[in-house]
DNA sequence: GATAAAATTTAGACAGGACTAAATTATAAG
DNA sequence: CTTATAATTTAGTCCTGTCTAAATTTTATC
């Protein structure tokens, strides 16, 4: 019983737990769980659908489901999520490295495809990329093993004023939002300054870009929540995070 | 209603209507029709099933269907093959060029993809590929408007002792098949003649190669009906088969 | 031309996945 | 601690695509 819907549900199970990451472990040390509503609208199903696929993925072992509580993934729907990501990401930046894909397209081709290449295909094309580390939004790639490393890093959001930071990753779902940042030349990789920060929740005034040569321009609250950054190098104990060879991107 | 079954439903239709090639046109022009329990044959599933979903497809008017006589594709339903069938022949000539698998493996692989690539992908990876005319097994890939060469050839079984002639093409659904004819020096280009013909359907003797460094080998009747050969530019009017530039791809 | 054999279709069932509407459980407010 | 509301689940339906078994039509044979 596997299946691209499956998958698909894995994926979202295993994406919101992290991003609920947080919380109290639950039960078991598995991670948070996550309800019923939250993954219907991140799938955009009817929780009546979701309720219904929660019994099946417990009933083969994929997840843990209380019902009215939520469900988490087990040791064994974990991995499976995380193949599922690294295929998606790796996917990501060959579209955009090898076939010369915009950055704002290559997560929907990505999306489809990712449920349909061999472990052989997508070990070629690990290797055409030189195992790389991060994809073109400057998301970490799961390794073959199911390792995935968590950058520390904040939203740009959160980033308080005159704090140097650069760019670590960016929210990958939105193409509009992603063909905006690139127009501000906001890559990941790039450092910034905030400048200012309009009262009352408004917009962030930036410096982006190597001193020598920044650009100020203006990013809106919404936007910066989905752009995360990361702190030069410090002392913090948190793994440097991956960096991403932008030479041949697109965006 | 179009999905990946339906779109295999019509490539093996548009596929067998190919194969029966010479049979009388039948109703309209649209070339012969083909029976229930072949398609069910070539698509491994039940004739009941194959006759359910021609009942769908000729409501959705990609087929025309008489009950008790067969199917044939309507012109909506063969510019729909024509166009998964472009998508998979690409698929397996980048897959194989571009990302080195060998041309045993590619045919399973770009049989799911086929179904899950969008058009601005297709229109990379052709220009990725300059355009190619065929695939590493040597079969033409339709045009993006839906035109396909058909190359004069003939199956290797029919060849006379004595008549030089090189490969054209090579069936790709074999991988064993392929892997043997790899180890014979057996590809698309390369010529080869007849030198014997075993009594009572056995084997057939051949030289392959350019003339001066041909090998000898013997292949059965069997692989030799999967092999087509086409003769030397001669006065006949077939177009020239299209060629296949083999410089990076791996046999 | 009647009849046996082969091909094909219908009928009925099932699994995967999704939806709506109704029932149930949790949660929050008083 | 009771009650209204929100979240969730169940019940029932539908569509796709498949299967088996039974009925039907073609085709081939005598």
């Amino acid at each position: 019983m596997t299946s691209a819907t499956v998958e698909d549900y894995l994926k979202a199970i295993y994406q919101l737990q992290q991003e609920a990451g947080g919380g109290e472990p639950w039960p078991t040390g598995a991670g948070p769980a996550v309800g019923t509503s939250v993954l219907a609208e991140r799938l955009a199903l009817t929780p009546a659908s979701v309720s219904n696929m929660m019994g099946r993925l417990a009933q083969v072992d994929l997840a843990v489901y209380v019902p009215y509580q939520g469900v988490y993934l087990t040791v064994e729907g974990e991995q499976m999520a995380l193949r599922v990501i690294r295929r998606h990401r790796l996917l990501e930046l060959y579209l955009a490295e090898k076939l010369g894909l915009s950055w704002d397209q290559v997560h929907d081709e990505a999306e489809r495809l990712e449920h349909h290449i061999s472990p052989t295909l997508e070990a070629r094309i690990a290797a055409a990329l030189g195992d790389p580390q991060v994809d073109p939004h400057g998301h970490p790639i799961p390794t073959p093993g199911g390792e995935l490393a968590h950058p520390a890093d904040l939203p740009l959001a959160r980033l308080p004023v005159g704090q140097p930071a650069s760019i670590g990753s960016v929210g990958d779902g939105d193409p509009d939002l992603l063909r905006y940042l690139a127009a501000q030349g906001m890559y990941p990789g790039v450092p910034l300054i905030v400048t200012e920060r309009e009262p009352f929740a408004g917009s962030l005034h930036l410096r982006v870009g190597p001193a020598a040569t920044a650009r100020v321009c203006t990013v809106s609250l919404a936007a910066a929540e989905r752009v995360r950054v990361t702190l030069p190098a410090a002392a913090a104990g948190g793994a440097a995070p991956p960096t991403l060879d932008r030479a041949q991107i697109a965006y």
